[in-house]
DNA sequence: AGCACGCCGACT
DNA sequence: GTCGGCGTGCTC
């Protein structure tokens, strides 16, 4: 080091305040090592926090600064890739660099950080009497100085006291939100030979010993399970320089995974594999595989992944919701074994922390997980599937708003990898990425089991209504569903919307029954004393009583199917068919899901009857028919993505039937039998449908002719929330980039009010958010801090997939 | 977020 | 005169 200079460490300090978005300076104090990436302590005014060593400096000039408080990783636990990632997340979606930080770093390694007072080791204790209970409390509490000050402010002025005089200290407590697990292994030190002749010589006298070193001589290495291997036959081992016994991060021990066959490709799949692999070897790309649902996608993936593994490199593979694909990643783990390490939210802290060290020290080479094991610390990247790319759920919906898709395609091209963009209804984004040449299509256009897509039937409700059918099964459903049970196949009827019923209507003044809290209307649940009234937005509920608020008759009654209702008609319709649920209420109990799954597939169950959720690429073989009960319960939905969701949803329903060796059968009732999602989904004609809501998107200007931002200002005064929505309209017009953006007028949400907070919105429609993040994110931020002193909230959803 | 500073109204 | 309201600025 030079005379005169010190190591500066910039640090990204840990919290979601605005002002924390930046860099602070803190000296490291001689001796100290630290690198980019590790974890450390840093004081900040009164308190302490924790953050992340961004860059080390020279400096000549440190006045001002104060030192780190402490350094909690000797290893960085970010690798700079991930923090160029942290880096692009902040410009992309308007991020602070901590919560881009918070995305890229699992919660596992987050640490809470605190100032404490302890007695002073001493042990000289004030002789004051009267202050024997606050020394007292101090002495078995360590507490913070805020605890100290909830008591009284003189009790914060005596302890100030006694910390001047020496009869307490301040000291820094640093909690891992998880330990990390260590366990102890004994490792061979010597030759196997050398250890099997040393074996020989101890095999009568000390037969414990023996064993270890015949145990070691074959595997290296062995956990220490010190009842089977007691330190009374280890020590003179080790003594003798033969055994090594360390302590060290655990390794997953499982016993090695009965592995699957690689079944023989169909022509379609081989040179699907063919076409991605020329373009893996070519270093970055963007590649659609576009496959009808059943054309065995998965296979695809495989045996990419298996070329980039075989080649060194690393594959990471998204899913949309891991927890709803537990077949999915059995799949994966008998075909790879232990090279694979699962990301989900389903994981202990433990667990997580654990699979992710598996990653980050290039144990595993290939790691499937949801929408954040996007950033999992891979360093030789070479394949990056997406699976369903399709599917909402890969948009983070909270800060920082990210979209796994863009930041998948964005690491790729850092580090030379393919991305595979897989779905039965790619969305409109990814086709006319296409279009654009952004990307290569890849098509499966038939199933691997070489039978056609099922065919897919209409049925027109308002003539079952004609012809005197009441029931919410038509006389068409109604046969095929007999006919498929008493075959002993399997249905599934499809309805999204969970609950008993949508609404509670009274038939005498039309009123519908509203949330006290939310501007929406309660949703009729069963319970087993009776019916109730649910609030999805805030929890509220309330029994569901037969009169009506507004007009006082007893007119009230439930309106709009739901799932359980539809498990009761078919309970009551057929008493003796088995009947299973699926839907947010059935699956939410841990393991629950993984049980329905499996018990429908064992055949325990005849019908299952579920919301969108057994549309996610679940595979059961013995389904001949799938009966969408009410398509149109999601052709209306507020939003203009509505028809491609509904595409999305009806197509990959159908795509449940006839997946093995039987025909299928997809039936879609409906009120609306003309509508352009319905009719795309009956004819299997992706293009079709594609075409058609380009051109309509093209004209109305939405994506992907345009992106769309949503700045939403929540308060639970509605004037301040509408005043912070129409300052920032403002903002917007008088910014430079007026030109250059589109602002829709400030207005309420699509739910004005949830649990008591308002929320009023601006969209905005633009052609690139680098010509207008600038002013965009000014505006935003002014609106924010101005909002966050009134006590409501602002936030800013860039690349918004959602309006409302 | 939390806290200090500073500049105007209703009180001893 | 002053006690305290909350607008504004600052945190390495």
């Amino acid at each position: 080091m030079t005379r005169g200079t010190a190591r500066v460490a910039e640090v990204v300090v840990e919290g979601t305040a605005l002002f924390l978005d930046k860099r602070f300076d803190y000296v490291i104090p001689p001796g100290v090592d630290v690198s980019p990436g590790a974890r450390v302590v840093v004081p900040m005014r009164e308190s302490v926090r924790s953050g992340i060593v961004w860059a080390v400096r020279e400096d000549v000039d440190t006045r001002g600064l104060r030192a780190l408080a402490r350094v909690i990783d000797r290893v960085p636990v970010l690798t700079p890739h991930q923090m160029r990632m942290a880096e692009w997340l902040c410009d992309r979606y308007a991020a602070t660099l901590p919560e881009a930080v918070s995305a890229v770093l699992p919660g596992a390694f987050r640490v809470r950080v605190r100032k404490v007072v302890v007695p002073n080791s001493e042990g000289r204790v004030p002789n004051d009497v009267k202050d024997a209970p606050l020394f007292a409390f101090v002495a078995d509490r360590a507490p913070e100085w805020s605890e100290i000050r909830a008591r009284s402010r003189a009790d914060e002025r005596t302890v100030r006291i006694w910390l001047e005089a020496g009869f307490v200290r301040e000291e820094i407590r640093v909690d891992e939100a998880v330990g990390e697990k260590r366990r102890a292994y004994l490792v061979a030190c010597a030759e196997a030979d050398v250890l099997r002749l040393e074996a020989e010589r101890r095999r009568r006298r000390a037969r414990r010993q023996a064993e270890i070193l015949l145990r070691l001589a074959a595997e290296r290495e062995v956990p220490w399970d010190r009842r089977a291997y007691p330190p009374a036959s280890v020590t003179p081992l080790v003594e003798a320089g033969l055994v090594g016994a360390v302590e060290r991060r655990a390794k997953r021990e499982s016993a090695p995974p009965e592995v699957d066959d690689w079944p023989e490709l169909t022509l379609y799949q081989s040179s699907a594999v063919r076409a991605l692999a020329e373009m893996a070897r070519g270093g970055h790309g963007v590649a659609l595989l576009h496959g009808v649902t059943g054309s065995g996608k998965t296979e695809v993936y495989m045996h990419l992944i298996r070329a980039a593994v075989d080649e060194g490199g690393q594959a990471l593979v998204l899913v949309p919701e891991i927890a709803l694909t537990p077949q999915l990643v059995q799949r994966f783990e008998r075909r790879f074994g232990d090279q694979i390490a699962v990301l989900h939210s389903g994981l202990s802290l433990g667990e997580r922390r654990e699979e992710w060290t598996r990653v980050l020290e290039g144990e595993a080479s290939v790691v499937i997980g949801a929408r954040s094991a996007v950033f999992a610390p891979m360093r030789k990247l070479r394949l990056v599937v997406i699976d369903e790319e399709h599917e909402p759920s890969y948009k983070q919906e909270d800060a920082p708003h990210y979209d796994a898709r863009e930041v998948a395609m964005w690491r790729a091209r850092e580090a030379g990898a393919l991305v595979v963009l897989g779905s039965a209804t790619p969305s409109l984004a990814s086709m006319f990425r296409v279009e654009r040449g952004g990307a290569r299509l890849v098509s499966l256009p038939v199933r691997a089991n070489r039978r056609p897509l099922p065919p897919v039937d209409v049925i027109d409700m308002r003539e079952e209504l004609r012809a005197g059918n009441r029931s919410i099964f038509s006389r068409r459903l109604a046969a095929e569903l007999e006919r498929t049970v008493s075959e002993g196949m399997q249905a599934i009827l499809f309805l999204n919307r969970r609950g008993f019923a949508h609404a509670a209507l009274c038939r005498a003044c039309g009123h519908s029954m509203e949330c006290p809290r939310c501007d929406i209307h309660l949703t009729v649940h069963r319970r087993a004393d009776g019916h109730v009234l649910l609030c999805h937005y805030c929890g509220h509920e309330e029994p569901l009583v037969r009169r009506c608020p507004a007009c006082g008759e007893d007119a009230l009654v439930p309106y709009g199917l739901g799932t359980e209702q539809v498990e009761q008609h078919l309970l009551r319709t057929w008493p003796e068919m088995r009947v299973l649920r699926m839907d947010l209420d059935t699956t939410r109990r841990k393991g629950a899901l993984e049980s329905i799954i499996d018990r429908f597939q064992r055949g325990d169950a005849d019908v299952l009857v579920g919301t969108q959720m057994i549309a996610k690429g679940l595979d059961f073989p013995r389904v001949r028919l799938v009966g969408v009960v009410a398509a149109d319960a999601m052709l209306t939905l507020p939003d203009y993505r509505a028809n491609e969701r509904a595409f999305q949803l009806l197509t990959q329903v159908a795509g449940r039937a006839g997946r093995a060796d039987t025909d299928g059968i997809t039936l879609i009732q409906t009120y609306q039998p003309g509508h352009r999602a319905i009719e795309a989904a009956k004819s299997h004609d992706y293009r079709m449908f594609y075409e058609r809501e380009r051109e309509s998107r093209e004209f109305f200007r939405y994506p992907p002719f345009c992106e769309l931002a949503v700045f939403l200002a929540s308060h639970s005064e509605e004037r301040l929330a509408r005043g912070a929505a129409a300052r920032f309209e403002r903002e917007l017009a008088r910014s430079p980039s007026a030109a250059s953006l589109t602002v829709l007028p400030a207005g309420p949400s699509g739910i004005r009010r949830i649990d008591n907070v308002y929320r009023y919105q601006v969209v905005m429609k633009y052609a690139a958010w680098q010509d207008v993040k600038e002013d965009v994110v000014r505006a935003y931020r002014l609106v924010k801090e101005k909002m966050n002193r009134l006590g409501g909230s602002a936030v800013l959803d860039v690349n918004a997939q959602r309006i409302g």
